[in-house]
DNA sequence: TTCCAGGTATTAC
DNA sequence: GTAATACATGGA
């Protein structure tokens, strides 16, 4: 049998995969061995691999009709190089560039994005993976690849979830967050909540509307602004990026959460969300490594 | 065993 | 107003 599939090269200078893939905005995304990644987004199935000398093969196996989200979901609709020229020159931020060159923002699908950081919350990333993973099986479709293989699932939509009993939720390792879940999939499935809706509001009024959530705060919430809807002033401070200022810009001092939130948005500029990206990965590099970015004085 | 993980909501000073 | 604390679960 032959398994049709929609393959695209896209030019592009400068794509990091590896770090775009990997640095904690999307969860369904897999390591190949041969250096491509394999995911699911948009409902399709489909696997990104880097393509000399600067660009990217792309492969959607299912279905094979779908290829129209791919340059907003990578994030190529935004001048990478003129993002870049408004950082701030600091040692810090070329430091934390300079590790990552190549990195992207992807622009998620609202929903899917809102219901993953809603599982995030003091939860490590290997694991919010295997729950999102667990979530898609219990309550996403099955599609398959072709006429044999595996096949896949899809991301549940608020339907699907806001008809999950909470038992159900628990049993895919959620904890605390599963009845957080499940009221967000009621809101957005009943109306309460429009999320396209937020598209045409400014970040601020957005925010209000994502906090109003139960389990969703500021964090969660700037998450859910800066992936989904491309708010680039949108500013997450999680424990790592708070490390990362604090260790950069504050020589380790024991700085309030509020003096890091308006230090940032005096700062790192108007996309100060994609440079916040920067530094989280940065950091969480490092730390891997067991190695401190930077001595701190 | 104890501690911590891309936080948030509640309660205590 | 700011500072502790509980919240589920699993891995280091």
């Amino acid at each position: 049998m032959t398994l049709a599939v929609h393959k695209v090269s896209i030019e592009v200078a400068n794509y990091n995969l590896d770090a775009t893939l990997d640095c904690g905005q999307a969860f369904r995304w897999t390591r190949l061995s041969g250096g491509g990644w394999q995911g699911v987004a948009h409902g399709c199935f489909a696997e990104f691999a880097p393509a000399a000398p600067g660009g990217l093969s792309v492969e959607v196996l299912a279905p094979t009709t779908r290829l129209d989200w791919l340059a907003d979901y990578l994030g190529l609709t935004l001048d990478y190089a003129a993002v870049m020229a408004t950082f701030p020159k600091d040692p810090a931020m070329k430091a934390a560039v300079k590790s990552c060159r190549g990195l992207r923002l992807l622009r998620q699908e609202p929903w899917e994005c809102l219901a993953s950081f809603i599982l995030s919350s003091v939860k490590q990333i290997t694991q919010i993976r295997a729950g999102i993973e667990r979530v898609c099986r219990a309550f996403g479709e099955f599609r398959p690849i072709g006429t044999e293989g595996p096949g896949f699932y899809t991301f549940p939509t608020p339907a699907q979830l806001a008809s999950a009993s909470e038992a159900a939720l628990r049993k895919c390792g959620l904890g605390f967050r599963a009845p957080h879940l499940r009221a967000a999939a009621r809101a957005v499935a009943d109306g309460k909540l429009d999320l396209e809706d937020l598209r045409g509001l400014a970040c601020a009024e957005a925010r209000e509307e994502l906090v109003a959530l139960n389990g969703v705060g500021p964090k969660i919430a700037n998450c859910v602004l800066l992936f989904a809807f491309g708010f680039q002033e949108a500013f997450p401070v999680d424990v790592w990026v708070a490390r990362a200022l604090r260790e950069l810009y504050f020589q380790g001092r024991a700085v309030p959460l509020a003096e890091l939130e308006q230090f940032s948005a005096n700062h790192f500029g108007p996309y100060r969300g994609y440079a916040q990206q920067f530094l989280f990965h940065y950091m969480r590099k490092h730390h891997d490594a067991s190695k401190p970015p930077q001595e701190v004085a």
